[in-house]
DNA sequence: GTTCCTGCAAAAGCTTTGCAGAAGA
DNA sequence: TCTTCTGCAAAGCTTTTGCAGGAAC
């Protein structure tokens, strides 16, 4: 099974798939690194010396109207965006700010208070440490 | 079994009681609807007309680091404050604003990709239509 | 020619910081 | 007296808005 490329998946979400806005979508889906507007700018940078914030924050807010992207909001100061749409939460190490994705599914059924609920979207965010600097901590 | 006070709760965290926190906190505590910074700032104003903004963001930080409340970040452009610290979701109705606590259990066992992390903070957003807008809607 | 994409500059909004006066121990 | 709480004003950041030039069709 062929997967869509980006300009496809643009075009099919009737979005005018300009330079700018592929590398944009091209760049959260491809970065699995979960991106804030400055990464997204600071790194396409280098590509495309003329493109603005302005652009960014267009593109983001065009591809999230179209549900090609979502937003992740672990913190108040930092917006992210992903570009998985599959059931999944995000893990933030609060030591190396690392962002992990871990699967988990949550069944309406075993939500209590919810009942005849239109349920539109799902986020779980978790902190703590990662196994990574937690192993760290120890050699150091 | 009695329940503490607000002040010795403050206390208990090694927080000064002074009248603003107390009444910031209680606001919390009482009001059940998860406000932001405005929403606690613009009613306390009347009983404390000299209060500043300065201070609730101050009193907010003082009671984060104490683990009294907390954040919470459903949307990215409005940071919330909740006095529960049980283990629950919120719902956010989009169509009216609400806020609606609903009840899950989220088992670490059942979690795939966190194997050897440590988890300090929880949270699970959901957003969609609640019952009573749904129900609205039928009448308009 | 018309549409709409892009990007500069300005504005808006929320949060933090610096500092001085006030309150409390 | 000494600490720290409070609140004004300013600064800092991120995001949004207005608008004009430019690209694409």
């Amino acid at each position: 099974m062929e997967q869509p490329t980006i300009a496809e998946r643009l075009i099919n979400s009737h979005i005018k798939p300009s330079y700018s806005r592929i590398k944009i979508m091209e760049y959260i889906v491809n970065e699995r690194s979960h991106p804030t507007v400055e990464e997204i700018y600071n790194e396409l940078l280098i590509e495309l010396p003329t493109l603005s914030k302005t652009t960014v924050y267009n593109t983001l807010y065009v591809l999230m109207k179209a549900k090609l992207i979502r937003l992740i909001t672990i913190e108040e100061n930092e917006t992210r965006y992903d570009a998985d749409l599959s059931e999944h939460g995000h893990f933030k190490c609060e030591r190396c700010g690392s962002i992990y994705d871990f699967c988990i599914s949550l069944e309406n059924n075993s939500i209590e208070g919810l009942n005849g609920f239109l349920i539109d979207d799902k986020n779980v965010y978790f902190k703590g440490v990662c196994q990574s600097c937690l192993a760290n901590k120890n050699n150091n």
